[in-house]
DNA sequence: TCAAGCAACGAAAACGTTTTCGTGTTGACA
DNA sequence: TGTCAACACGAAAACGTTTTCGTTGCTTGA
């Protein structure tokens, strides 16, 4: 076992001083040529890599991010995290990741034991819980201490950082356009609850499409499900609800639906009652994720572009962290949504 | 902006030492009540919190657990960080992610990023690329560093360190037994090429199976897909594929596929085809992903447990940190398959 | 011959902790 | 009064770097 070599210890055994040793390492000319060439040698002998922790320690960054994310095992939040990857990793930094699991505590804990030194800032996407609770002390508290937040997808308003979202409610406007541009007369929207966000918007969007048309919006087409349902172990209330949703609407022939999980749902009790897509009912989603691609029929969907996502929050982030003068401008990036037209609608 | 507060601070405020905080914090019986008080009040009234880099520098170990994946856009492996991730939190570990995107080059960067004092040790699975070539000096030189490995998955014999493998030659077998149980005669079998140690592992499966039943082999019903035809850019020639696999086999009744999307895309050609499922033509999948569980019909699979994978490795990796005695003794864990029964067999 | 200047190197501080080992003051006790 | 223990605290080292600021010894020019 050979541990890791230190300054020190080159120094020790070629008998000049540390400063000398790293001097010769960085090519200092105030280093001969001789000693920068025997020192070089040597450390390269004994593959010698400066480390991390004690040049965090010194420069006072540490060149890693923080992503603080609801859940991983989701297809949108995993794109965003292999954008920011890329970009942190293109341009020196690493990733480290804690979830939340969607709850407020684990998100506080967290972000406390993130930002005691072991990060330069943080990209994340708040919980459902504190949308909730409306508790954000843990984000202006970070910020207020110099450490720099990007929001991304499920951001507030109020807090001063930079935030990347999609065009919500213009996402959902294409959709539900397309439907009625399709020959729908009755589309009913399945939505969450108000208090997430980009629930909330998308529903406006959806509203906003039939009132672009001079539709007007039928209480009984809006279906709020609990957030709770999301969970794969609720699938059949969920389907329960979407069936009540048919059976109260007898001339349903178009749904929006917030997310993927929704739609698939929704086209199973579709399927079950007989009804065929896309000429009976036509339904589009929102996230573009595996399920979309290849449900059957495939799924017209609006795509996020989670990747890009990713990509621009790290860069926002590093930008900031990276800028010289230390002025608090901060951006609020919009990435287009594109509607992915498939099999579901005609 | 308040800054993060250090010792150094706290100690030049109430006139006392450095030491003398650092104790009084930590509720040395050293310090007199009195002063304790005094300093605890304030170092709460200040939020202090010890400077995480600092501690790591000093006690020589991160509390970080680094993570190497091929990718991260995939059910099987965000379900493994959840679970490194859940286990790691409650014993106090961060965790810290590095995607390979399959290639050899970025693999070994990003351990070489990593293993410079940022992290404790690793858990990860091996890039399709290093398994190829084969090339495994990255690993054998972190561990003779003395910077422990748990490796999952995509694993290697010979190199030194714990493993957490699922028993793919025996998940397949079950599964391919399954179907000749349900009355299929030709059963084929969608599998990677051989260097891919998974997939050649459950083509041992398959062939276990046919052999356990007396059922002679064909080569004509093992189809071994080119690897890059995974990316969701070759569908069509993956497609094209399993189609001429039909052709060449009209009496085929039953599928094994490696994995969730071989399976999926072989439901897609059936359809096509005409061919009713489970009535006409069983299949099987591997991995139990979101594919499986919303394909038309459900896909009977095998699941792997990621996230218990993920658990196991993360107490295997910690638990070898935590060790006193500096014994190599090296574990190599199998989590049993399962069986999950859908529609898509009898 | 001497001051100046330069080349080559080393000492030490700093980043923020923890911990070991003093050290000074007090009080008790002989 | 002198000694010793207990008490409360501080100095300093250590983790591994980088960087500033000396400090040598030698060369050079007048």
């Amino acid at each position: 076992m050979k541990k890791k070599i230190t300054l020190k210890q080159i120094a020790r055994e070629l008998d000049v001083s540390i400063s000398t040793v790293s001097k010769a390492l960085r090519n200092s000319i105030e280093i001969s040529e001789d000693t920068r060439q025997k020192v070089q040698a040597f450390a390269k002998f004994y593959n010698y890599r400066p480390n991390n922790i004690a040049l965090s320690l010194k420069n006072r960054k540490t060149k890693t991010i923080g992503i603080i994310i609801p859940e991983i095992v989701h297809h949108f939040f995993s794109k965003v995290i292999s954008g920011i990857e890329a970009v942190a990793n293109k341009r020196g930094y690493n990733v480290i990741v804690g979830l939340s699991n969607e709850s407020f505590a684990k998100e506080v804990i967290n972000m406390e034991m993130l930002a005691n030194g072991s990060i330069d800032g943080f990209i994340l996407s708040i919980a459902k819980e504190t949308l909730q609770q409306q508790d954000y002390h843990h984000f202006t508290e970070t910020i207020s201490q110099g450490m720099p937040i990007v929001m991304f997808d499920r951001v507030v308003n109020d807090i001063k950082c930079d935030k990347v979202i999609v065009d919500d409610a213009q996402g959902a406007k294409k959709a539900v356009t397309k439907l009625i541009d399709n020959g729908c007369k009755n589309i009913a929207i399945i939505t969450t609850k108000d208090y997430v966000s980009v629930g909330k918007l998308r529903t406006q969007g959806y509203l906003d499409a039939l009132e672009a048309h001079k539709i007007n919006p039928k209480a009984s087409l809006v279906l709020k499900v609990d957030d709770e349902l999301l969970s794969e172990d609720h699938l059949d209330s969920l389907e329960k609800e979407i069936e009540h949703l048919f059976n109260k609407n007898k001339k349903l022939d178009g749904i929006f639906a917030v997310n993927e999980l929704y739609a698939i749902t929704a086209m199973k009790v579709a399927r079950k009652l007989g009804l065929k897509m896309p000429e009976d009912l036509q339904i589009i989603g929102f996230t573009d994720g595996v399920l979309s691609k290849h449900a059957v029929p495939t799924l017209t969907t609006v795509s996020q572009h989670g990747q890009k996502i990713g990509e621009k929050a790290a860069e926002l982030l590093i930008n900031n962290l990276e800028r010289e003068d230390e002025e608090d401008i901060y951006e609020t990036v919009i990435i287009e949504t594109e509607l992915i037209e498939r099999e579901s609608t005609k």
